[in-house]
DNA sequence: TGTACATCAGTGAACGCGCGTTCACTGATGTAC
DNA sequence: TGTACATCAGTGAACGCGCGTTCACTGATGTAC
């Protein structure tokens, strides 16, 4: 609804062959990496010539970033659907996991090496807020409100959850105390260690189950 | 003393030019990435023409294969020569994050977004296999020997680390307990999870203190 | 020590390729009266 | 409903570029007698 209702046929049209150039990138860039990237080639998947690409996206870089924005939004919604539906922390774990596991190359786009000279567009740092929104709210529903009294002990004893709170712009205005945004920084680096070495192939030569290790880093974590 | 004894001026003069078409790489990989490498390139950086480097390597993929070569065994020898000189795991941590910070598009080349189609040579993992030894021998030293009465109780109280033990094979003959090699894998992952990120420029929108996140996580993990 | 020979580093031309991107164009699709 | 016009998707030729790699060659460096 919406946009579709009052879109033109012609409208329509460009939408789904702006879909599907996009779909021949993601796999081209499972087949070749995302450096590989090229238009042409694209133009030649879809039968059709090079240069037609261009009345759909400005050039390669408009590309790039329009499937990066795609993953980031994937990501999100993937996320929040969980946390919607009542998924705790350990359960937008799995959810994570299971999006990463889905396409490898697209997890990479987002947290992969990053590809020099380009910069991402403002808008993904939005997205990437949201996912750090959604990830808070889950990591404030597992710790403990402290009453004012323990404030002066947790200083002490949590010295970077301390600092944290201290630097907290990136939290947005989302209100999750200091030990929440430890948590959630904790979970995002964690998982995304587990995730990148096991999505690289890291683990294939050792025999042990990623799997399990992925839930012995979960549990380590939950408080 | 060794190989530079009975090396003759063509051989040594060899040697330096390869190092030399060696450095030219890793400045062009920090500028256009590793996938951008470019014989061509590297060669009018020289002020040579192009066809002169195939007297060094045998094409693209061998420099790229020397390169990562290299880089495995800088790791492993910085890694090495700071437990000789009696650095623990937290040292080792330090170590290791400075490495990878001294020289971003190494560690990335090593443990970034794999690149689609090339496989590393065999000698590599062995390389990888004493870099885990290392690894494993300082966390051996963290973790208590239990006597065998505790056995029992560890392997429902630490499900990972007994699935580790019946699956050693990736830790070769080293005599590590099964609570060494869960720590060990814990390292390695967390490890990369937090450096990944912030060598890729993750943190630069926050304004909270990477080092901090990275002291954290290493207190977390010590046992 | 001096000369004849072999080795080998580096050159320049060439091959075939694919890339991103522009441009003037054709022909089909939609729109307005 | 039918015709005149505007819009726009897609084409094919062209530009300039850089890539990896091969080949026959020149000229300098080392080696053997």
């Amino acid at each position: 609804m919406g946009k579709s209702d009052t879109a033109t046929p012609r409208e329509r049209y460009r939408a789904q062959v702006r879909t599907e150039i996009k779909e021949h990138a993601w796999q081209q860039i499972a087949t070749a990496g995302a450096s590989a990237l090229s238009l042409n080639a694209i133009a030649k998947q879809m039968g059709v010539s090079g240069p037609a690409l261009y009345r759909y996206f400005a050039g390669r870089d408009e590309l790039i970033t329009e499937l990066i924005r795609d993953a980031y939004r994937s990501l999100a919604d993937t996320l929040g659907a969980a946390a919607a539906e009542g998924a705790d922390l350990s359960g937008l774990a799995h959810v994570l996991r299971g999006w990463a596991l889905a396409d490898p190359h697209r997890y990479f786009l987002l947290y992969g090496t990053p590809v020099p000279g380009y910069h991402a567009p403002d808008d993904t740092t939005a997205i990437s807020s949201e996912i750090m929104a959604t990830l808070l709210t889950a990591c404030a529903a597992l710790v403990p409100e402290a009453p004012e009294a323990q404030a002066a002990q947790e200083a002490t004893e949590a010295p970077f959850a301390t600092h944290l709170e201290k630097h907290r712009a990136w939290a947005g205005d989302h209100p999750a105390p200091p030990a929440a945004l430890h948590l959630a920084m904790s979970f995002w680096t964690r998982m995304h260690g587990v995730l990148s070495l096991e999505l690289a192939g890291h683990f294939t030569g050792m025999r042990f189950d990623p799997d399990r290790l992925f839930a012995a880093e979960l549990d380590a974590l939950l408080p």
